[in-house]
DNA sequence: TAAGGTAGAGAACGCCCGTTCTCGACGCAA
DNA sequence: TTGCGTCGAGAACGGGCGTTCTCTACCTTA
């Protein structure tokens, strides 16, 4: 090998590293995993870790940037499948109650970044706020679509509530509270056929956490 | 002064330990800050911290048990100063915009703790949980008092999603949407008069952070 | 085949961590 | 006054951190 290496296997290692390192990060958290345990972890040497990303806190903001991408990606994909405006809103819900049953889930990465590094790390700061921001945006944009733009910031905290809770107590449970309550508001702000009445789909909430009605 | 410490004098030095532990912890994180940025805090010799508590993962948990202990406090005495049952639900968002608007905050110490430590320390984690479920539950009880028991899951995880996104984004801002949902909800969910008409008392919002509308 | 240069393995570096230990200073009972 | 025992100050310890350096092995080019 002792040759200069190609753009492909340097494209390679650096996917392979950020997949160490996102696993490593995630599980145990990222002061608590040393630059070691992430060679022993990727299987690549120091010295090329280090040629990838000059420090470990550029690794960790390269590692929180590809999971936004991949997270939010996953995301949009399985709510857009839904083809009604109104149950798109509700979608994230159910997607989150799929994460949130995820064997390792441990929360919000982004969240516990930066309860981490956020005081002392401006890069991770801004890279979890960009997230969240984009993930806001987003669902802002899914309720405008739904004729409830003034409900985004609702949803937006409901699922941010969600996934702290399910994280700290290891429970999918607060994707199904989080829905419900959403789909109350949604009923409430669209205009609403019947008085106190919700329109079909809210209340038959099937017991698993991703209701077959709208997803 | 060799000779036994007295009562007090360690009650007094726990106190001031707890208090330097807390700031510390709180502004840079507990993995950054080292026990000897403590003793140079609460000017005790290294010595007597470690009779106080044998560990730094006790005193942690220390930190934490007492920080709970009068954050709860906190929240009750100000909340229950609204006679108003519906009212005091909301009132709990108003606490939480004076607490987002204090100078150094920067999130809930127990969500930030659980991601640091909520994967290596079972103590810290039971810490958290036990914190998370004391305030679950106490909004509950609000909730029962106002007769919209069911309100209580949407306005844990609003309260939870406004504490994180207030603490990420460094704006008091959530605090206010927080309530404009929980208002919307319980406005829907208690028997409500005219459709679309709230009750008296959500709208009619004391001092500075609430606004009369839904958004 | 000889020279040059980059790769990998892992030792080394300086620093800081949580925790313990040494040691001189001092208050109190006899 | 003489010990005894606990105190405070801070050095010491073993280990782990992020990062850099050494050194050997090998491929590539001439």
């Amino acid at each position: 090998m002792p040759a200069p290496l190609t753009e492909e296997q340097n494209r390679r290692a650096r996917e392979d590293l950020l997949d160490a390192a996102e696993r490593l990060f995630y599980e145990r958290g990222i002061q608590a995993v040393g630059m070691d345990q992430v060679r022993a972890a990727s299987d690549l040497p120091l010295k090329r870790i280090y040629r990838l990303f000059p420090t470990k806190e550029d690794l960790v903001v390269a590692m929180l940037r590809r999971r936004d991408r991949r997270w939010r990606e996953s995301l949009t994909v399985s709510v857009e499948q839904v083809a009604d405006p109104r149950a798109r809103v509700l979608a994230v819900f159910d997607w989150l109650a799929g994460w949130f049953a995820e064997p390792g889930f441990r929360g919000c990465a982004w969240i516990n970044a930066h309860g981490e590094l956020g005081s002392s790390s401006p890069a991770v700061l801004a890279e979890v706020r960009s997230h969240k921001r984009a993930f806001r945006a987003q669902l802002a944009e899914w309720a405008l679509a739904a004729g409830v733009p003034a409900a985004a910031d609702a949803v937006f905290l409901l699922a941010e509530g969600a996934v702290v809770t399910a994280g700290i107590a290891g429970d999918p449970a607060p994707a199904r509270q989080a829905r419900s309550a959403a789909a109350a508001l949604l009923a409430q702000q669209g205009g609403v056929q019947q008085c106190g009445v919700q329109q079909g789909g809210e209340t038959t909430d099937p017991s698993g956490s991703a209701p077959a009605s709208i997803s």
